[in-house]
DNA sequence: TGCCATAGTTCCAAAACGAAACTCTATTTG
DNA sequence: CAAATAGAGTTTCGTTTTGGAACTATGGCA
């Protein structure tokens, strides 16, 4: 089964995780909810490469979740903003968090 | 950077995301709060193949998401039920089934 | 003029994945 | 007893996706 068939899925988690279900799309996302809106912004960030970067939020403004506002017209530069729809992703973030707070601890370096 | 890396980031949302941020994981536990616990079981609900939910299982396991125990010893055959770390993600899990209900609606096959 | 910054795009090798077949243990059916 | 079925994986192989790095494009600035 193709991934992005999950998007017609009878299961609304499993069509959520059609759009923000992959390796960085949510890392993406954070950022956003961090207050950053720039390409450069997000490949310092997040550590993923530039081509990924750029298909993701390709779909992610298809999507609906992000908005692709130009800050300069010379040359064409692009602040991507969450929008309302973006905004509501929040609580997920939240409740990832949480969970990775309480139970995925930082290792030490050492003991000594 | 390999994904893997996230585990040890300073960002608690990175270091879950480690572990369920793939594009199956997330999938799998769904079935786990709807009560499916056997390999196939999982199988006809998501949709993945064989090698790659093998693969997630051992995963969730080792991270203590999930526990492995036998239910029969001739031949070993073993259910998967969620540890009480793995029960704590279900509010990730319900808001973004929440999400999905008001933001990725199912497209009806036709208006006609 | 040459250099820097921002935002992508392109190329290639490596890793992950999908599909299907195969393995193994044991049970049921003929 | 031989053959078929069931559950749980494992292996193989060809296709996608990804990581890493280099390259392109536009314009500001020294």
């Amino acid at each position: 089964m193709k991934w992005s068939d999950l998007s017609e899925n009878w299961c609304p988690v499993a069509r959520t995780l059609s759009l923000v279900g992959d390796r960085w799309t949510m890392l993406i996302l954070r950022d956003c909810f961090l207050g950053m809106s720039r390409f450069e912004q997000f490949i310092a960030s997040s550590g993923m490469t530039r081509h990924i970067l750029a298909d993701r939020l390709k779909r992610l403004v298809e999507a609906g979740v992000l908005e692709r506002k130009a800050y300069t017209n010379t040359p064409k530069r692009y602040d991507y903003v969450l929008t309302e729809k973006g905004q509501e992703l929040a609580p997920a973030l939240l409740t990832l968090r949480d969970w990775g707070k309480k139970h995925m601890p930082v290792r030490r370096a050492t003991s000594a």
